[in-house]
RNA sequence: GGGUCGUUAGCUCAAUCGGUAGAGCAGCUGGCUUUUAACCAGUUGGUUGUAGGUUCGAGUCCUACACGACCCA
């Protein structure tokens, strides 16, 4: 499937997008060189400056350091000199020009070199305003080429001619720098290499930038530097705006795909006296005026599913949770998550549903309208219909040396455990040792999008029994690439049983398991007053960007993904 | 939590056996009116992540720490 949308990136040089995986520190930001003499502090000036331009003037003393002097450096030293100047000569940061036009816009209407060529252009005479950051300058002699970046996320060609400016206007153009926010009107051309263009007959600098943009052509490839300054990032990496656009669309597909199905978007708490609606460790806070620790939510599944036993019978919300684990390339400690909740459904529905919004995002997101999305080298079909097996028949077929009548012994399995050298606690019941043989044998074999269902009951506490085995629960989770992308299930609705559940969860906690759950009595209160019957599913929104995005890592795809903080 | 690798100019990277820390881009000075990694000439810029240690001498070797990347639990 193709991600790149049509009309990104068609035209001029792109700033590099290739990441090596490597990284250097930030150092830059932590030497200052002393300022000694710089070669600008004895240059004599140039003469007067015209109505709103600003000529930049150097004869004057060293501008004042930076409040945090460590972050200094020569570069910045000459940048803010320069913005002095500006302040001096008049209104350094300007807030009176509004473009008409965006470079995106003017590529889909003008893109097209066969219709409108050079001489097309000429006759239409079109004038447009634009603004944006500049990104390129090549100033040959009277005459210079400029490349800005505007809010579309694509670049714009200037043609900045001496003569065809206001007296001055040219001079102090050269004292600009790339990174500095313009502004220009003129009209379309295009040049003899046939890129379209912009010649100005008006420029102004609307925004002095203080510090140097990366390299033009290598760009900024420090990953620690990327992911703290994403701000720099999305200047220079043209890919991760897009990935972030992506990103937008499938929330947005997300949303409308359950809107039109009848479902209300809600929002539920994210502060909860008692975690709860996931096996995970809470992030603790404490509110003040009230005395009270209060817990940052693991999941919204317990209040949404008290909605619905307010008779909002199809409710979904898509936002933040929070675990307090391990940072990895697949887990960030705040995450998004869409769950959602239907009234007389079942997990089978869940099934259903989940495949037809998977496809239904895959056909959206490619160019083509095709179903097969590539992730790290691993071509996957969302057209076709997912695999359904049970956990047993899942963990028997890719260990054959485990039948499936063991799949219920205790003792077996223990011996597998260890045969597989995977550690389990010693009163792990059959159902935990099964999943965990499970997550270590079978999940990353798991590439095509297949529904793993028959979870035992003692892993599922909020799940409903089958009718059939009650020592098994109605579950599926999804997997596409080795990675879990939802969890579903019929809704336990007989509180008795939940109260039950709920009494081993905080017996566990007891005993040391800080994952477990906590009673949660007025969730009970709430079922004695009966919950349909249900079926809910929570997806994992960061993991299904990556899958969409091919991108190896959580933190690709969080605009700001957590780290340790910067060493002073 | 454990392991491996990394951290050198604003950015991207060099630096032989432990022997004067370099280049390109950016910046600065000059030239150049259709360039696009513009070009040509000249030029500035460094507490080599931090703190110790070994050594006549450390970017390089050793120890600890910080941060990051990847792998494992």
């Amino acid at each position: 499937m193709c991600l790149t949308s049509p009309g990104s990136r068609i035209f001029g040089p792109t700033w590099n997008v290739r990441i090596p995986r490597r990284c250097s520190t930030v150092t830059w930001m932590n030497s200052l060189p002393p300022l000694s003499r710089p070669a600008w502090a004895s240059r004599n000036d140039d003469p007067g400056l015209n109505n709103h331009q600003t000529e930049v003037t150097m004869n004057q003393e060293k501008p004042e350091q930076a409040d945090n002097p460590e972050e200094e450096n020569r570069l910045i030293a000459e940048r803010r000199a320069k913005l002095e100047a500006l302040r001096e000569s008049g209104i350094a940061y300007p807030n009176d020009f509004q473009p008409d036009t965006r470079a995106a816009e003017l590529h889909r209407e003008f893109g097209q070199a066969e219709t409108w060529t050079s001489e097309a252009l000429a006759e239409l005479e079109r004038e447009v305003r634009v603004s944006g950051r500049m990104v390129g300058k090549r100033v040959m002699g009277k005459a210079s080429f400029v490349h800005i970046l505007d809010g579309s996320g694509q670049r714009l060609q200037l043609y900045v001619q001496r003569d065809a400016l206001p007296e001055g206007v040219y001079q102090a153009f050269k004292g600009w720098d790339v990174g500095d926010v313009v502004a220009a009107t003129g009209t379309l051309m295009r040049t003899r290499t046939g890129e379209l263009t912009v010649q100005a007959s008006e420029l102004r600098l609307m925004v002095k930038s203080l510090r140097p943009l990366p390299e033009k052509w290598h760009g900024l490839t420090d990953q620690e530097t990327r992911y703290r300054q994403r701000y720099v990032d999305l200047i220079v990496n043209p890919g991760v705006r897009e990935v972030f656009e992506i990103r937008s669309r499938i929330i947005r597909t997300i949303r409308n795909f359950l809107e039109s199905r009848r479902y209300l978007e809600v929002e539920t708490p994210m502060m909860h006296h008692i975690p709860g609606g996931a096996t995970a460790r809470p992030f603790v806070t404490h509110h003040n005026a009230l005395g009270i620790d209060l817990y940052l939510r693991v999941a919204p599944e317990l209040h949404l599913k008290r909605l619905v036993v307010g008779g909002m019978d199809r409710v979904f919300e898509i936002n933040r949770s929070f675990r307090n684990e391990g940072v990895s390339t697949r887990h960030n400690p705040e995450f998004t998550m869409l769950e959602f909740y239907q009234a007389w459904a079942d997990y089978t529905d869940l099934m259903d549903l989940t495949e037809r919004l998977l496809r239904q995002l895959a056909t959206e997101l490619s160019a083509c309208g095709d179903s097969t999305v590539v992730y790290q080298g691993e071509q996957v079909d969302l057209g076709k219909p997912f695999e359904r097996i049970s956990v047993a028949e899942a963990v028997c077929r890719f260990n054959p040396e485990i039948p499936m009548a063991e799949t219920r012994d205790l003792e077996k399995l223990r011996a597998h455990c260890e045969r597989l050298d995977i550690h389990v606690d010693d009163s792990a019941g059959w159902g935990q040792l099964l999943l965990e043989i499970f997550d270590h044998t079978v999940e990353d074999e798991l590439i095509q999008p297949t529904f793993i269902t028959g979870y035992p009951t003692e892993v599922s506490p909020l799940s409903r029994r089958n009718d059939q085995d009650p020592e098994l629960v109605d579950r599926f989770e999804l997997f596409i690439c080795g990675r879990e992308i939802a969890n579903g299930f019929s809704e336990l609705n007989d509180p008795e049983d939940q109260a039950e559940r709920f009494r081993e969860q905080a017996a566990a906690k007891e005993g040391g398991d800080q994952e477990a759950m906590a009673f949660d009595a007025d969730y009970i209160r709430a079922l004695e007053y009966g919950l349909p019957p249900t079926a809910g599913e929570g997806i994992g929104i960061d993991r299904l960007v990556m899958l969409f995005t091919d991108s190896a890592s959580i933190r690709d795809v969080l605009l700001f993904p957590y780290l340790k903080p910067e060493t002073e």
